[in-house]
DNA sequence: ACGAGCATGACACGCAGATGACACTTCTCT
DNA sequence: AGAGAAGTGTCATCTGCGTGTCATGCTCGT
């Protein structure tokens, strides 16, 4: 799940950056209005993080603009202004929620999930997912196969995370390395190979049905029936 | 189904070639405008991939020669350039669409199916091919006869694909080569023969009907009557 | 029945993926 | 703050499968 966080000040970015990747979100930092733009029309982010006061243009007419040119992502404002008249001004203009600073990381995240869950296709309803005998809680961060808990890291959890939303559909390295890793083209890396095989060790079980197949050439795939 | 690539930067190219093969797709490259154009006039190609910026010749300019002189398959423009002015000029000069770099990886795939979609005979609609009792699913990238998964390697499904697209045609040798293997084999080669072979072991069965015939001195035909 | 064209089996090589070890970073607990 | 543990990415090595080539055997068409 893919986030893409608006802040100028270098130390709020840090800190967001921190708690949503510890979060399971995979995160695009944008220090002024100019690369949030461009970031946003490029990559398909699930939901904004906007902090207003950004150096070059102000947040809500960025808003505004990319809103009206078809992007489709709710954005959670983020204000020290905590007028009504502002919060109303902020909703008005494009933003899905508004939230006041200092806020608590806690309510921060509670209202991204719902974010999150109020535009999402159908089968993203759920903090569950469910693919044979496995369950992934993204809430708890808590991952079972059937029924014995998996103690993942968060590579792991986010790597299974990933193959769950497309069980059943071969996803190749270079899917993996830009929607779970988020980076650009690394040239020669194998980390994907790497976790998968860390992952396997911990999901698969001699007594139980293979879950991951590798796709020669290709990639791999989470096996759902 | 066979791409054209143009594209000037290695590393760029590099991505490019092994997320598209990754997804299916056979590619030709080329790293400037001299080559892209001989390949264009002699290869079919169900889509081009067009970076701007290349170093002999602007890539517009290319693709303006090359649908003037009748070249019909749709173009994708990858470009760092992402100004309004720069995407108009781009899309009426022959690009069928505009993606601007950085670009995420599915994006890329779910525009390259509209172009091929847009363009392409009725057959192509679905990700799922249906010849008689033949099924291939290209997002599961499985193959089945009958209701019975076959266990196809990389090369043999894209064998069996491209038969299935044209089931009921007549395919020679150096289509299969051109539009199969690419361009990186030599002509005096069996590999197509030895192909075919390995792929009726696991294709045909005793119990049912033969599905692929050969037709001496010319080819081979997928029946689908 | 003969030859060209195709089928078939064997083989060798290369490469993709698996695996183990290691270096480096980050977190945790005293 | 510092030691230890856990997590993560890179690299080197190993392994087996997939692939293409070749030699040989078979078959169809005339």
């Amino acid at each position: 799940m893919k986030l893409l966080v608006i802040e100028d000040d270098l130390a709020n970015s840090k800190f967001l950056e921190r708690a949503l990747s510890e979060n399971g979100y995979t995160i695009d930092l944008a220090h002024n209005a100019a690369t949030a733009e461009r970031l946003a029309m490029d990559g398909d982010y699930a939901a904004v993080i906007l902090d207003l006061g950004l150096p070059d243009e102000d947040g809500l007419t960025l808003i505004t603009r990319l809103k009206a040119r078809g992007f489709s992502a709710p954005v959670l404002i983020l204000s020290a202004r905590r007028a009504v008249d502002d919060r109303v001004r902020g909703l008005e203009q494009g933003g899905d929620d508004y939230l006041v600073k200092p806020y608590a990381l806690p309510e921060l995240l509670a209202r991204l999930r719902n974010l999150l869950r109020r535009n999402a296709s159908p089968s993203d309803q759920s903090t569950v997912l469910r693919v044979l005998d496995l369950e992934l809680n993204l809430l708890r961060r808590e991952a079972s196969r059937a029924g014995e808990t998996l103690q993942l890291t968060t590579q792991e959890f986010a790597l299974l995370e990933f193959l769950c939303r497309n069980s059943g559909r071969v996803v190749t390295r270079s899917m993996i390395l830009q929607q779970v890793w988020g980076m650009r083209i690394q040239p020669d890396t194998n980390v994907v190979d790497v976790h998968i095989y860390r992952l396997r060790s911990k999901v698969e079980r001699p007594d139980l049905p293979t879950m991951i197949r590798t796709i020669r050439g290709v990639g791999y795939v989470l096996r759902d029936k």
